[in-house]
DNA sequence: CACATGTCAGCTCAACTGATATGT
DNA sequence: CACATATCAGTTTAGCTGACATGT
């Protein structure tokens, strides 16, 4: 005897909490495992996307604009200096810090990873139409904003 | 001198990706705030609608209804039987399995429960009006339905 | 002195992986 | 024997905290 589907309850199953939880996860993988393609993670596109559009900045601050931890801000530069895409020298201006700088090739790794992250959402949101994702992407912006600031915990994005 | 927000770059802030993490970050903590003042958690809530919806189950059967992991599950079914939600009796049709059944005491708690959880859906679509709850929930379902399947790794939501 | 910065060491908790005893 | 079930022990990883040395 075949056995039925053991389908999860529709309450369950339709549940936004739990929708949005899942396509989360399943966005994330996907993106990890994209960039794990290019030797790189999350934290590594997010700094150096931030070092790309706002200029060389301390540790603090490239913290305080992508929402890495000052703790873990420091194994990703360690990592990305590794791979000469960037420059950690000290600050003459100020002594407790060190300027990031973004090198050359770190240029042309923020342009392969914009080029890869772009085809990596067009896959995440590759069942819905053109009109359809900006709809659902205004909607994610709007939820994001009010539910940012209301953080009683910390939050890292 | 009043500094100028330390703005997240917009091409990090408004990717799909990223926000769907936030949003699913912020989400997860509101449902698991929610319930824990109710002396409950998401696992407990998802366990408790299955066995409501569609019967008593052996552990294993119940696993693949929530998604919850066989291993986990133990603990999950130890807390609710502790609470007197849930009773927990060999199957004499089979004495590998245990039979899960909810008790009336288990009901009440479903009921409470499936209060609480609307009202924190309620909460995390705040923004959104009627209509694009509906819209938004419907994305969702589409992005979860076309992503299902190609699990390369397990998955759990 | 209070405060900021970079660094390190470690906690916590959830997801996930066996391995094992029991039974079919 | 191959397979299912419930249970337990343990790994891994990300998010997060605390402390500290250095400097302002």
């Amino acid at each position: 005897m075949r056995d039925d589907t053991p389908a999860t309850p529709a309450s369950l199953r339709r549940l936004p909490s739990r929708m949005l939880a899942g396509v989360a996860m399943h966005t994330d993988r996907l993106v990890t495992e994209g960039l794990a393609r290019a030797d790189a993670r999350k934290w590594h596109y997010a700094a150096l996307v931030a070092l790309h559009e706002a200029g060389p900045a301390s540790q603090a601050e490239l913290s305080k604009r992508t929402g890495i931890y000052r703790s873990d801000l420091v194994t990703v530069i360690n990592e990305l200096a590794e791979r000469g895409f960037v420059e950690r020298a000290p600050d003459p201006a100020d002594r407790r810090r060190n300027v990031i700088t973004l090198t050359p090739e770190g240029l042309g790794q923020v342009r392969r990873l914009q080029e890869l992250i772009a085809e990596l959402q067009d896959e995440v949101l590759a069942p819905l139409s053109r009109p359809e994702r900006e709809q659902f992407s205004g909607f994610l912006a709007r939820l994001l904003e009010h539910h940012a600031g209301r953080g009683s915990s910390p939050e890292q994005g």
